[in-house]
DNA sequence: GTGCTCGATTTGTATAGACAACTAGTCATC
DNA sequence: GATGACTAGTTGTCTATACAAATCGAGCAC
């Protein structure tokens, strides 16, 4: 760096702040943060530094820093959460409730890009509760799908489906090939389901749902019980979802 | 007031805010501001207590009042300016300049109510200035009309109109009975016009200008020139117009 | 009457300390 | 494996002091 204060050089992000020249410091700071989160160092939903580290970074008061993330909340570029940290806001998904509740579709109304993973596909005997659900006997085989749904590439929902084993016993299939449940019922000769009912409970995820969901886990995950049917008004689905805190809200419209 | 804490009387505005009872203190300042706000108690425009008042009747510390003044003025509640005070918000009136500029339906249009009052009408020679934008020659006579607008009982503007006295001869008589120019032009056989130019400076007001617009005299007031035409192209009014600061911003839309 | 200066008033910034409230992770216990 | 306790870490609130920056009004000079 040269001696001329007006030189061409750019201070680093982490250099010192200008004091005593007309831009309060909390003001450069979150000019500063701004810049870094424009510029991709910090990602959305990525945790920022502490006001500790910044306060130490910057060479300022704590109080200082706040007032800076605080300028930054107003204008929802962060999100402050007492106790946890300051992460970079990300929109949260708005995911809509009704007859024709459809992952993808919901994903691209919101200008994202929708994916999916099989995590598993196994079959297992229908207990009494899922069996009545479903409208077959209890014992019968089901056909259990575990799919993990992404919303530009960030995990949105954990999904377990139960489809009768004997009407959609193609589905492991199919779905090896395309993740994507919609088609593969209409390969199976469903080209339509609704909603019929969904209901929706908050709890902590287990260990591994908190892995998968790339969250805390103590942060609650909201559960919903949804039952699909086919025109003919047969139970086509009974699915679990688990939708990742923070990330999506549920939405219902009267 | 009882001795049960539980007791149906409410404290009043200036009460003691209830301490480690969960709701930060200046939450509850923020809330009982605005409460009196919303009942009137401060007026659109009008002045809060100062920083150190409120901190004084609330027995807090004057940073914990700034802190429920900002959460005010994020919500656009309050205006907060520095060295002068905090200020009931009050909406600024988005004044349109173009080709049809009518006070009244400018006021209007932003649900308020128009309102005037001359303040004086007179006669006097064009010197040449004035003269030359009105098409005349030096030395005709000229009406002056010197007019406060108010929006919703409030001055915003002071204007001040110079007339050719040898078209508009009847204006004084006509603006007697009722303070609306454009049905005074229209009386006078100029049933439409339109703004030819505007120009725009700024300026402290005169003592006077500072009264009757209801402001410091420290604070500028937007200053215009304006020419106006009838149908066939003749300068009907040169005008001067004196926005109320705070009050009005010009629009200008290209 | 006007303009300038100055003191008083008011808001804005920065620091500092202390403690409350919330969260996350670890570890022990069942 | 689940649960609860505990600790460390992080943000939130409140007080306090000091000084900067902006504004206002009074007084005075011209």
């Amino acid at each position: 760096m040269t001696d001329d204060p007006n030189g061409p050089e750019a201070l680093p992000a982490g250099g010192l702040l200008a004091r005593g020249q007309g831009v309060a410091l909390w003001r450069q700071i979150a000019q500063r943060l701004e810049r870094d989160i424009a510029s991709g160092v910090h990602a959305p939903g990525g945790r920022l530094p502490t006001e500790a580290e910044l306060a130490g970074q910057y060479n300022v008061n704590r109080h200082t820093v706040r007032r800076a993330m605080e300028e930054l909340e107003g204008r929802g570029l962060v999100r402050i959460e007492q106790g946890r940290g300051s992460f970079v806001a990300e929109d949260v998904v708005d995911y809509s409730l009704g007859p024709r509740t459809r992952f993808s579709e919901i994903i691209r109304r919101q200008n994202r890009e929708p994916g999916g993973r099989i995590l598993r596909v196994s079959e297992m005997a229908a207990e009494t509760g899922l069996a009545e659900q479903l409208g077959i006997r209890r014992g019968r085989p089901v056909i259990v799908v575990e799919r993990l749904s992404l919303a530009d590439g960030r995990p949105l929902v954990l999904g377990t489906h139960h489809f009768p084993a004997t009407r959609f016993g193609r589905l492991p299939d199919l779905l090896r090939a395309d993740p994507s449940i919609t088609a593969a019922l209409t390969a199976c000769g469903v080209p339509d389901y609704r909603r019929r009912v969904t209901r929706i409970t908050a709890r902590l995820p287990t260990p591994e749902e908190a892995e998968l969901l790339q969250q805390s886990r103590n942060r609650p995950v909201l559960v919903t019980e949804a039952v699909n049917i086919d025109p003919a008004g047969e139970v086509v689905d009974v699915s679990t979802g688990r939708y990742a805190a923070g990330r999506a809200q549920l939405v219902v419209e009267s």
